[in-house]
DNA sequence: TGTTCTTATGCTCATGTAGAGCATGAACCA
DNA sequence: TGGTTCATGCTCTACATGAGCATAAGAACA
């Protein structure tokens, strides 16, 4: 980083890059998480030209001219420019990658794009079912890794590392920490794009299985403290099936008490008046989300110890 | 956003645009928050040139060359590519904005480079005293900005945000709004850069202090869930020196007694045995940071009702 | 027409954590 | 030597969170 003097700040000379947008558009359908992807392998992705206002213009002009529904969230994510990330003439490439959330549009604008479950990507973050959980299989080929370890200390750090983001040795499972998962299994050579195979899940082009897990790690986090599933939603919508959409996206099963007490008290939603069986049981009564309340809850809950 | 076939993804054709790097490099000295500029008006930046790896690579040469401190946590705020951001040659500009948490150096490398109070440019986010709070006149004209809209429904929006960002209304002060604060005066036309001049702190160049306010934001929000002050400290600290450090970042005080059970019982710091009396008053027991737990404490606590 | 299954909904309980305050210890200063 | 300033230990209370019991209200089935 060259630095140039202070009063010509925006003119310093500059080698072109090429900028290119990258997109994660979520929803969620009967339970299912979904992400819009280009042949089932590859996130949409474009280059970024300058007829467009901003970044987020840019991103919402195209998804909402994919889905035909009105992008709601949208929280940029990460952007790369390593020396890997190249275009053909050995030119940088500065990739800005955005997650967007949606409702799934039945058809899609354009061939090639489709909706996957996201969990096909990354199989092992779907933990709703107790039974069906691969964390024993990675466990195993994770260990292996670890103690394979040339020194003492890098497999002391491994098998921490291994403990801390798998949720083993006593730990819990945190469903944030999808990424760091990702980034062990491919440092333990376990997926295909590092050349492994013992990890299920299907692989995708150059990085996009990364960014994938980046959205869902952010996602997760965003869940917890601004009300993001509401985007996800229909106008109206059960309780349970709002948890469901949660429960979708955390990966985990919740206690629906608890969550029902959580939305209710925040006073999040309203009653419809309305009611609908079609959840099967016992009819269950339709909510629709209070916008009016979107601003305000844009506000977190401190943990430094207090004021004074 | 065209979209190229599948197959073809790195490939589409593309503007070149020139990319730059804007750090936000802090520190704190004796409970003062500290930030890198250049000039004191401007947040140092560059071109971001191809030699380098990737993006943190180069932002860490170059601030290590000018401070010559390691620079411990970096994190990526935010990368902007408006219409106005534009080289001489009306050359689109992709600016990508980094946070850099660093030990104050004495000598700067180089000419123009210089450490300031961070709350010279934003003092209404310095609420450590509580008598000299800046609110009361900044509400003020706040109000009279809310009060002068065309409509109802507007009037009522943004006397809602003024009250949420602001923390009026018997709302409590959100220190992590900092951004939503910046942005709030300047849609109110308070700030230099918006072309007022009631509300106080020094303008930088550019949308500078917007970044200013991102970076705060972002550090008050780590700061909450990650042990990043460390970074800002000497090897060896009292506990009272560690928590003026704290509150310099957040801009507000804590309960000491709720502050010390805090790092106590999460283990984060061992004694070195030493104490000391430079503090005034009873001698105090000197403390190092445990960087074993590092790695550890990327967890976050959840906030969804949880398992079942 | 019960019986059973499923989901919805209401309430209570135990536990942990955060905000706040009281009290004491140990140096320095006038 | 008493006042000042920090450092440090402990207790109390309110509230959030994880968990479980119990009941309601439809649908499927014998």
């Amino acid at each position: 980083m060259a630095l140039p003097p202070p009063a010509d700040l925006r003119r310093h000379p500059s080698e072109r890059v090429a900028a290119e947008l990258i997109a994660v558009i979520v929803a969620v359908t009967d339970s299912v998480p979904r992400v819009l992807t280009l042949g089932g392998a590859a996130l949409p992705s474009g280059p970024f030209a300058s007829e467009h206002r901003s970044l987020q213009a840019a991103l919402r002009a195209w998804v909402e001219h994919q889905t035909h529904h009105p992008l709601g969230h949208v929280e940029q994510l990460y952007t790369f420019a390593d020396r890997d990330r190249a275009a053909e003439a050995g030119e940088r490439v500065v990739s800005i990658s955005y997650l967007g959330l949606t409702r799934e549009a039945r058809a899609v604008g354009q061939a090639g794009v489709s909706w996957q479950d996201l969990y096909r990507y990354l199989p092992w973050e779907d933990r709703r079912d107790p039974d069906a959980t691969l964390a024993p299989v990675l466990a195993q080929a994770l260990q292996a890794w670890a103690e394979a370890a040339p020194d003492a200390m890098l497999r002391w750090e491994r098998r921490s590392r291994i403990a801390i983001a798998f949720g083993l040795e006593r730990r819990a499972w945190n469903e944030d920490l999808a990424l760091q998962r990702y980034e062990t299994l491919w440092e333990a050579g376990l997926v295909p794009e590092a050349g492994g195979s013992t990890a299920p899940g299907e692989p995708m082009v150059h990085d996009h299985r990364r960014i994938l897990a980046t959205a869902l790690a952010r996602l997760r986090g965003t869940l917890k403290y601004r009300p993001v599933v509401f985007e996800l939603m229909p106008p109206n919508f059960t309780l349970g099936q709002l948890q469901g959409a949660v429960e979708a996206l955390a990966g985990r099963r919740l206690h629906k008490q608890n969550f029902r007490r959580l939305i209710e008290q925040q006073e999040l939603v309203e009653e419809t008046g309305a009611v609908t069986s079609e959840t099967g049981g016992r009819p269950a009564r339709l909510f629709r989300f209070r916008r009016e309340v979107m601003a305000e809850r844009a506000v977190s809950g401190s943990k430094l110890p207090l004021a004074r």
